[in-house]
Order: C-alpha cells, then structure tokens, then sequence
DNA sequence: AGCACGCCGACT
DNA sequence: GTCGGCGTGCTC
C-alpha cells in the first residue's frame, strides 16, 4: 500500500505529490486528508505533508519509495473535507492540485509564500562600509549586490523580488540576516477593529415573517437544505441569520458567514460579535497571513463556532458544520478571478453538501441564476416581503435625456435633478451623484433614440476598439466586428456618440453649476491608499460636505442620515458593459443606490436619468419590483440560451504575443469543433476579452455554449488533455471558468 | 524550502 | 592544493 503525499505547501517546485509506501501498523488507520510525517530530500528530514490518496499501485521505482514515518496529527473531519474538497475543486475548475489546496488551505504552515518577507538593512553607515570592503576583499559579490539593492530602498525590499531578479538567492539573505547585517521581517499585523458592543442589538425580537422564515428554512433543513431568503432592503435578514446560528450552535455545530466584504458590512458585523462574543472569529481581507492562520486555528481548536469573512472563510476547518450563510448573494465579490475560479456560491454548497449542513443565500436583489432555481424548486425560497423598521421608500423619478435633448438641455443634469439638488442645497440637506461605470468599455450610443450598437448574433451592446485613428465595434462574446457607423443603425440620427463622463468632469460641472456647494469625488483616483475609502465616506456622514459624486463604491453600505437626494447620472452606462449580465447588474445598482436616500427620518428622492427609459432593467429598479425584473430577464436568457437557462464556460486564453494569440486561438477553435462534434456544444469566438490588454499581455476568449453542464465539463476535461499533449501552446496561458461575469 | 554537488577565484 | 561563496538541480 502506498500514499500519495504532498508535501506542506511551501514552494512550487514541490508543487506535486510524492509516494511513499505506508507501514504496515498503519494501514487501517490512515485515510486521505490526514496530516503524516515523511522523510524528504537529500538528508531525509522529517517534513509534515498531506496524503491525498491511497493505492496499492507503485507509480515510481519501488526501489526508490520511502517509509512514511508517521501520523503527525490524526486531524479532524475538517481536514479530509477540506482536501476532498480540494479534489472537486480541481476536477471542477480545471486547476492544479496545487491551487486547489492553496485555495482550501490558503494559510498553512507558509513562511515566505503568500506572506510578503521584506528585507532591510539593519546597521548604520559606518558599520556598513566597513563589512561592504570585507565582502570586497573576499569577492562577496553577491552580498555586495544585495547591500546595494537595499541601500536605495531603506524601507526594504520584498525577499521574492530579489531572488527571483538574480539579485541574490535566498541562502545568501539568510547568512546576511545570521551575521545581522539585514533583517527579515513580515508584513505587520493588522489591529483587530475595537468594536463596542451594546447589548440593544442581541436582544431584538423576530417579527411574525421573520419567524416563519426561520421555522421553514430550519423544520425543512434536511430535505431541503438550500434555501433562498429573498427578503426587501430593510427586511431585517440579519436577525433570520443570527437565529439560525443560534440554533445551529445549540446543537453543538459550527456556522460559516459569508460577506462581500468587510468594509461594506460594519454594522452587521457588529451584530454578530454582539449576539455571539468571543464564539465569533472574523476574517478581514486586510489581516495578515499569519493572523489568518491565528484565526483558522481558533476554528480547527473548537475555540469558535462562528466564522464571518469573504469567500476564503467559507474553507474555515469546522469539524462539525452545520450551516453556511452567504449574505449579499449577489455580489461579484464571491467570484474568484484567480485560478481556481470559483463562485463561493457553488463551493458552499458542495462543502454543505459534503458534510450534510444547510445553505442560507440572502439577497434583497437575488442572482438571476439564484431565483431561477429557486423557482424551478431546486433551492427554497423564503420571503421577506416587509420592512421591519419605520423606513419609507423613496420616490423614484425616471428623467428621459432624450427629451431634454430634444427640449434644448445639453448639460449632464436634467431639469429635474438640478431644481432639485437647489431645493436639497437650500434646506441643508445632502445629496449623492452616482455615476455607474462597471465594467463600461466605450460604447456607441444614440442620444435620439437612446440605442446602443449592438451585436447581430449575441444581443449584446458592441465595444469600441482603437486601431490608430480608426475607430472598430468589436463584440466580447463572438469578435463580430464592423466599422463605427455615422449614423444610428435604429433611428438613423446623428447624434451617435461614446459615452464617456467621467467623475472628474462630473465633480466640475457640480461645481460650476452649484459655486456654492462644498463636493466630494470618490472613484479609484480618490482611494489609492487604504484609509481613503473611510475617511471620505466618514466627512460626508460628518456634514463636511453636501454632494458626494462617485462611481459605485459610493451606494454600498453606510446609512447617512440625512441624505434626501439621489441621482443617478447615466444609468445606462451598466447597460451597455457587453455581457449577458449587464441588466442584472445595473438592476441591482438602481436599486441599491435608490436604497441610499431616506435612510433618515427626512424623506428621500431618487432620480435616475437615462437615454433609455423604457429598458425592463431601468423601469423595474425604478418601481422596485425585483419580480418583474426578473421575468423579463429569464426571459431573455432563455432566447439567448445564457445562463442559467444554458450553460457557458468561457476559455480564456493570454500571451505577450498578439499575433500568436490569434494564431493560437483559432487554432483552439477547431480542436473544440471537433471535440464538440456532436453538435450539442456551440463554439464562439475567438474574441477579445473585455479588457484585451494588461500590462502588454493580451488576452482573447473563446465560449463554449451547450445545455449539459456536464457535456460541457466532458469537453474541458478534452480540451486539458489536448493542451497537456501539445506542448505547442506553452507559451499562451489557458484558464478556463465556467461561470464568466466579466 | 533545504541540501549536496560542482565551479571558480583567493589565500596558505 | 584547498577553502568557501555561489548557482543549480533534486527531492518519492
């Protein structure tokens, strides 16, 4: 019998497993997942490693195998869970075994992986002058390389890039760190956020709704334990979470808390550590790697039974879970865009399903691809349809830019909107100006008939691309392209422009337009370094000004108390990002940003001003009317066979060279025509992706579109193993992600 | 990662 | 000669 074992997880060259024959005395005990000794390397020293599988098959010299020396931990379920997960993952996502662990395990027993080692010179000028001539007496060279690197940067230099720029290797920053000439030291811990905890929030009671939500979704947990808590903004979903943790706890299992992200969800957060103490350990994205591990631990010990964080703690090591909450169901922040590239949503439920605990996905806007199975029966659904506290919804106007074309208003604002941020001004009140840019990529527009350029084969808005002067509409999914016309394909009008306001400009106009008004802006430029993002957002709730203009960071999260208006500049931005998702998004935007007026006592006004006021996706954010919205969605999905009503796994495909790219890709098209030959799989593109060049890497996508996931799947695994045997394209990197959001 | 091995300039 | 830094390659 022998065992496949990986190594720690340490370094990439030992990225693999290695096998080693399991003592006989052991041989009943040992399962996959368990944490075992080995003798490794040259001099055989113990290491800690994983066994991933057990055969009886030699697949080495058997002369050459090892003796595996021992069990090092027995471990908990946890552990074989979380590599079996591990497993899926791979097979599922089509990545190595590596990023797979790497992913489950993200903070094991690393010293200079993920966890940045910065080096530093240690002595003072003096002292170091005098060990520089030593070093060039005996020809240190590179420890005199070293010491010049790192005197331009007193700050230190990041162990990583020195190595892997030849500066020196790692055992020559070693013997200088044994001599104390430098030192190594990890990035620095981050404080935990001292949160006061007042004892109002434990206590609140459940509703009538909120009740019977919690009796469903836990009398049913069994037959059905995914279950879709649809609940409108102000429902008080929290409190269905805490008492389902509650309960889960009681009965001695663990619970794991999925959020978008920390910033974006303070208040909830406090709610948690109010109702739950010292059970509840939080994952910050901003803790270290050390401190994440701390954290880990704290579960694998049983010190917790709560975990709370972003889509890593979902692979928090509970022996014993009981429940997984993904709040926020719909954000974007749950799919992962490193390799593997998973959507939180789809591991959570294979880990419940692994260890028989149930699922809770809460949304006030849930995921298209969510409600549909929900609806189809494969999920709950559980609702929430009123608001627990006194909060009223604000009155939402839709202001058609064409008219004010038409009606001789060229500026940004509409009539509407400007009368209306002079009244907002006059009675001191504040006003926000969101300006929703995701994932917009330069589009074609009609400012007559409010149009878009769009695609003849895939229904989606056409991006403008630069070849020197030449200006080319390309299409993201299929790489239909054409010339930009001169006058609009729909109306025949002229007026056919990109949109392209930016914050900045929006931010001059307010000001010009209003002298008097103290202006925020808040976008990338404005939140480079860490803090920004609060301290903004904490001088608007101060008063310190009476606009905050932004992108969408500005409509998540945070109340303000006395914000009363809402303008939304250009919803049809969102619209036109060239995905099949692009109303769901901006559906849930409108929604979210006209959820941020009249959070106070004051009522609240929302303006949403667009070129297309009879879109589905504008006029249902508008009524707030998730049902409708969604009806109309699925309904073009199902035309278009995309998700979920299809499925679609996307291949992306990078490299330096462009042309090679191309070559390489087209090339790929066929082998997947013909791996697809039965027709039940369609081939699109190739076509540049939405962001076609990163750092002069480009980077092209090819889409395979079927209704048999695991037909779909089938043709991957085809494909991995075509690419494996063609070594032809090294140079052109290939991911693959079923699940592409763009 | 960490160890051995071999290369190469420097010093006894 | 041989000592020791430095780069390379391998680890079941």
């Amino acid at each position: 019998m022998y065992a496949n074992v990986i190594i720690d997880i340490s370094h990439e060259r030992l990225d693999r497993t290695f096998q080693y024959e399991v003592p006989e005395e052991l041989e009943g005990e040992l399962c996959p997942g368990m944490q075992v000794y080995v003798p490794f390397g040259n001099g055989n020293r113990r290491r800690k490693g994983y066994v991933l599988e057990l055969t009886c098959e030699a697949q080495w010299d058997p002369g050459r195998i090892k003796k595996l020396s021992g069990i090092a931990s027995k471990g908990i379920a946890a552990e074989g869970t979380l590599v079996a997960l591990a497993c899926w993952l791979k097979e599922e996502y089509g990545c190595t075994m590596i990023q797979a662990l790497h992913t489950v395990m993200p903070v094991r027993n690393r010293v200079g992986g993920n966890e940045k080692v910065y080096v530093r010179l240690t002595q003072e000028e003096q002292r170091l002058r005098a060990y520089e001539a030593l070093c060039g007496k005996r020809h240190y060279t590179a420890r005199l390389r070293l010491i010049d690197r790192l005197k331009a940067c007193r700050e230190g230099v990041e162990m990583r890039e020195l190595t892997s720029q030849g500066i020196a290797s790692s055992a020559v920053i070693r013997a200088l760190a044994e001599q104390g000439i430098v030192s190594l030291t990890s990035r620095t811990a981050y404080r935990r956020p001292d949160i006061r905890l007042d004892p109002e929030y434990g206590k609140k009671k459940l509703n009538e709704e909120q009740r019977t939500a919690v009796e469903n979704i836990w009398e049913n947990r069994e037959e059905r334990p995914v279950s879709l808590l649809y609940g409108v903004t102000g429902s008080g979903k929290t409190e269905v979470y805490l008492e389902l943790i509650q309960r889960t706890i009681a009965l001695g299992q663990q619970a794991i808390v999925l959020i978008p992200e920390i910033a974006m969800t303070y208040q909830t957060l406090v709610r948690f550590y109010a109702r739950f103490q010292d059970r509840v350990s939080v994952m910050n994205s901003r803790l270290s790697a050390g401190e994440r591990y701390d954290q880990f631990e704290r579960a694998r010990k049983g010190e917790v039974q709560v975990m709370i964080g972003p889509r890593s703690a979902l692979f928090a090591p509970f022996e014993n879970l009981g429940l997984i909450i993904i709040d926020e169901e719909h954000e974007g922040a749950y799919k992962s865009e490193q390799m593997p590239r998973y959507h939180a949503r789809d591991v959570a439920l294979k880990r419940a399903q692994m260890c028989r605990a149930f699922v809770v996905l809460g949304s006030a806007t849930p995921s298209v691809d969510s409600f549909w199975l929900a609806k189809n029966g494969v999920y709950q659904l559980v609702r929430l349809s009123h608001r627990a506290g006194s909060g009223r919804l604000p009155q939402v106007y839709v202001e058609d830019m064409r008219r004010e074309l038409k009606e001789g208003n060229r500026s940004v604002f509409s009539r509407r909107l400007r009368e209306q941020i002079e009244g907002c001004l006059g009675r001191g009140e504040q006003a926000m100006l969101f300006l929703n840019r995701r994932g917009y990529s330069g589009v074609l527009s009609c400012r007559s008939c409010g149009e878009a350029v769009k695609c003849p084969h895939c229904d989606v808005a056409l991006t403008v691309h630069r070849q020197g002067d030449q200006r080319k509409l390309v299409c993201h999914y299929c790489g239909y392209t054409r010339e930009a016309p001169s006058v609009c394909p729909a109306c025949g009008s002229a007026y056919l422009s990109e949109l392209r306001a930016g914050t900045q400009q929006i931010e001059a106009l307010v000001k010009a337009e209003f002298p008097g008004a103290r202006v925020l802006r808040m976008d990338m430029d404005t939140t480079k370094s860490k803090h920004d993002h609060e301290k903004i957002l904490s001088a608007f709730g101060k008063g310190e000004a009476d606009i905050l203009v932004g992108t969408q960071m500005i409509v998540k999260g945070h109340d303000f108390k006395n914000v009363t208006l809402v303008g939304v500049m250009a919803a049809d931005m969102s619209l036109y990002a060239g995905d099949y998702r692009s109303s769901e998004r901006t559906f849930q935007l409108l929604t979210q940003a006209a959820g941020r007026a009249g959070r106070g006592e004051l009522p609240g006004e929302v303006t949403i001003q667009t070129y297309q006021p009879e879109h589905y996706g504008i006029q249902t954010a508008a009524a707030q009317d998730y049902e409708s919205f969604y009806e109309r969605d699925i309904a073009y999905r199902r035309v278009m066979n995309y998700p979920p009503c299809g499925h679609m796994l996307a291949v992306l495909a990078s490299c330096k060279d462009e042309g090679h790219l191309k070559e390489a890709l087209e090339y790929l098209k066929k082998v997947a025509l013909r791996i697809c030959r039965n027709g039940e799989i369609q081939v699109i593109g190739p076509a540049p992706s939405s962001i076609y060049r990163v750092k002069d890497i480009y980077r092209r996508n090819l889409f395979l579109k079927g209704d048999s996931l695991d037909r779909l799947s089938a043709a991957r695994r085809k494909l991995e193993r075509y690419l494996e045997a063609n070594p032809g394209f090294d140079s052109v990197q290939i991911q693959f992600d079923p699940d592409p959001m763009q």
